[in-house]
DNA sequence: AGCACGCCGACT
DNA sequence: GTCGGCGTGCTC
């Protein structure tokens, strides 16, 4: 018998071994094995078994790699896909499958010494007051680990050694999980009655889960994509708890994809709530970067066990060995956490909806702000639309008051912090023992350190941005590489020296600040990545505002989302438009998002909510429909644009970036690809008359490819590095992406020059 | 990815 | 005459 390997390197080709006759029944698809590789040993994955091999001379695995086949053949399918799709080699697209932590099998299982409980002949022994109350306890719990059971009992090992000399119970070590969750209380819930949007919606859902029950390969039914499509509040939750029980019912199980930001112990605490007893009971395992090596290897395991048949996670979680799968949840769809931002550069809403598509399952992608992507698809008829139009609790939606900052520019004769208008509603809500969020997606306290006197502005020395001051710390901050500056007590420009630096620009920590002066007695306080070092600085400080220990919070993206506060009555966006004017043709979606985000966050109590957006563009339509609170007419007048610009939904993008140390070397190489690429166009129509040059390459050609560049990347230098980037777009990305693989394989970049594909990109910078 | 083989310049 | 530069090719 012989096995195909896979290696753990990037040669985009797979290796044939024998498998030894000790191995036998051991390997599988699936199986990850130790192999040689000329005079290496090297990990890889089995991905075939075979009779024969076109290769005489094999050699043989070495041996296997953990107790079970690691990656499904389901998985394995999957990590194909993505290796052709986001053109990367399959190899590194199959190494992102499997948790670092059960790849490396280092974490392992953690043992722990336990105590059981031994059946006695007739009547029960008489003991000491000490022994009495381990054993009753023991009776009570049958078996308990030993940690806990002299805790409990208030005893030391001694005690219970003599129950064991007694031979009435038995000490061995066990495997002992790690719980993540195991400080949270689980109250049991159950279903919730639906309103008529919400039954309609599950309906829809339930009866394409039922269409795909018995897995029909030869004829896969449509429609398994639905895009939910509720405001805050729209009761999304209840909907995937309930269509999840459905999964459960149907023998199958389920993956929650969560943002990173959203895996707060309070969103996993309501699905294990849901399926923790009845007659659905399951493990609901959970998968995100915040677990130790050792807590994720056993949740993993959890579910390769299939003792654990709901997973919530991070985007990572898409590759969970949930087997047979009946439900993808992605949940907040529109949020850019999904893309994986290095190889493979996957987007974990679009592997998600390949997977159900492979397993015959159902998915269901949730926002209040859906991207455009998935509302296209829904318009073009590949998902199914299904709103939730209102809030369950029958809240109106919160009053938003776009405020024009150029007024209150010029009234103070440079750019304030606060309008006269949202100076006036917090006072308001201080007077009211109201709460109050402001929010500015920047940190530290002004953007750049200017001298007025010769323009010398603090740059970092490693990209191309300006130095962030950061006043509690009393340094210069580079936002991209972390690097890190005194702040000069003079112009350090040569023939200046002047004393009078400037700082100018606002952040979190200069609104903190501003608050404290105008509003001495509030309670405010700031919860931005500077603030957050601590693992439950998180909890802590939203603790307290939940407690109403805290009258204003001031923070960046991480006050935007999920979090709701009955007596938050007033939200303050104090730059609105700091994200729109980004060379970006997602800027508008993103502010429009954010600014419906944190709206959503005013007004979820008794108390109407009310909105200050202060821009200095107050007429952008991002701003306007996201007053209106009205997505549909954005969509309307953002599609137009796309469609001008074939940018998506319109188009497909692929963005190649060039990246080194030499600028010139960057330069020229970008270039070079440049000419490989537009080899990829058809020649002009009046050089038709020419007969073509080979035969290949016109019928390899796009119509329709367009390529922009090479430019210098808007954040020219990162972290020491130039980069340059092409752009191109197409209508059809399967193509384009074949396309570039074969360009990729017979490129030769000069050394120190690399070059990085990414498909369907997120981040233009 | 790593490592060997291989074919041309400056040195014990 | 050798030591070493890194270009090309191979690893089941």
């Amino acid at each position: 018998m012989i096995a195909r390997v896979s290696l753990e390197i990037a040669l985009r080709r797979e290796f044939d071994y024998l498998i030894p006759p000790e191995l036998v029944g051991q390997v599988e698809v699936g199986s990850r094995v130790q192999v040689p590789f000329g005079a290496r040993k090297i990990p890889g994955c089995v991905t075939a078994l075979a009779e024969e091999s076109a290769h005489a001379n094999l050699k043989s695995i070495i041996k296997v790699i953990g107790a079970q086949t690691m990656v499904t053949p389901k998985v394995l399918q999957l990590a194909r896909w993505i290796g052709e799709y986001y053109c990367c080699a399959p190899e590194t697209a199959l190494k992102s499958v499997l948790p670092e932590a059960v790849r490396q099998e280092a974490a392992g299982w953690r043992e722990r010494l336990y105590v059981r409980l031994l059946p006695v002949a007739g009547d029960p022994p008489k003991l000491p007051a000490r022994q009495q109350a381990v054993w009753n306890l023991l009776q009570e719990r049958r078996e308990l680990a030993m940690t806990e059971l002299l805790a409990l009992a208030h005893t030391t090992a001694a005690t219970v050694r003599k129950l064991e000399d007694l031979g009435l119970v038995a000490i061995a070590p066990q495997i002992s999980e790690r719980d993540p969750y195991a400080n949270e209380t689980i109250v049991a819930s159950l279903p919730i009655t639906l309103n008529p949007a919400q039954a309609g919606a599950l309906a829809q859902i339930v009866t394409a889960m039922d269409a795909r029950v018995t897995p029909d390969v030869a004829n896969k039914p449509a429609g398994g994509a639905f895009l939910l499509h509720g405001v805050t509040g729209s009761g999304k939750t209840e909907i995937y708890l309930q269509a999840i029980a459905h999964a459960l019912e149907q023998g199958r199980g389920a993956i929650v994809l969560v943002p990173e930001i959203a895996l707060t112990p309070q969103t996993v605490e309501r699905f294990k709530a849901r399926f923790s007893s009845g007659k659905l009971q399951t493990l609901v395992a959970v998968l995100h970067s915040h677990l130790s090596a050792g807590e994720r290897h056993d949740e993993w395991h959890k579910i390769r066990q299939g003792r654990a048949r709901i997973v919530i996670g991070a985007r990572s979680a898409i590759f969970a060995p949930v087997e047979p799968l009946g439900l993808v949840i992605v949940d907040e769809e529109h949020e850019q956490t999904y893309k994986q931002e290095e190889a493979p550069r996957y987007h974990a809403r679009d592997v998600a909806i390949v997977r159900a598509q492979m397993e015959n399952a159902v998915v269901v992608l949730g926002s209040a702000t859906p991207s455009l992507e998935s509302y296209y698809n829904c318009q073009s008829g590949k998902y199914t639309l299904l709103e939730l139009p209102e809030r369950v609790d029958d809240q109106k939606m919160p009053h938003v008051r776009v405020v024009d900052m150029r007024q209150a520019a010029h009234a103070e004769k440079g750019i304030p912090i606060f309008s006269p208008q949202l100076k006036e509603a917090i006072t308001q809500r201080l007077e009211r023992q109201e709460q109050t969020i402001l929010f500015l997606n920047r940190r530290g306290y002004s953007t750049a350190l200017q001298c007025p006197a010769c323009g010398y502005v603090a740059e970092c020395p490693n990209c191309s941005v300006s130095l962030t001051y950061h006043r509690m710390e009393q340094k210069l901050c580079c936002h991209i590489c972390a690097h890190v500056a005194p702040v000069p007590k003079i112009c350090p420009a040569e023939k200046c020296g002047n004393p009078a630096i400037r700082f100018s620009g606002t952040g979190t920590q200069k609104v903190e600040e501003a608050i404290k002066k105008l509003f001495p007695r509030a309670r405010c306080h700031r919860m931005d990545a500077d603030t957050m070092k601590r693992k439950d600085d998180y909890r802590r400080i939203l603790g307290d505002f939940r407690a109403g220990k805290i009258d204003i919070l001031v923070g960046t993206q991480m006050i935007a989302k999920g979090l709701h506060f009955p007596n938050v009555t007033l939200v303050g966006i104090i730059y609105a438009d700091s994200a729109l004017h980004q060379p970006d043709f997602r800027a508008g979606e993103r502010t429009f998002q954010l600014l419906t985000q944190v709206a959503g966050r005013a007004g979820r109590g008794d108390v109407e909510g009310e909105v200050f957006v202060q821009a200095f563009t107050p007429f952008h339509p991002a701003i306007q429909y996201a007053r209106r609170h009205d997505f549909q007419g954005f969509y309307d007048q953002e599609l137009e644009f796309r469609e001008q610009l074939k940018y998506p939904p319109a188009g497909r993008v692929a963005l190649l970036t060039l990246k080194g140390r030499s600028e010139d070397k960057v330069k020229f190489s970008a270039d070079h690809v440049k000419r490989e690429l537009d080899k990829l166009i058809p020649p002009p129509a009046n050089a038709s008359a020419s007969p073509p040059a080979n035969a290949a390459g016109p019928a390899a050609a796009f119509k329709d490819l367009i390529i922009a560049g090479p430019a210098p990347a808007p954040l020219l230098k990162a972290e020491t590095y130039y980069r340059y980037q092409i752009m191109l777009r197409t209508r059809s990305m399967s193509k384009l992406s074949h396309a570039l693989a074969k360009l990729v394989a017979g490129l030769t970049l000069p050394d120190e020059v690399t070059m990085a594909v990414d498909i369907d990109p997120v981040n233009l910078f």
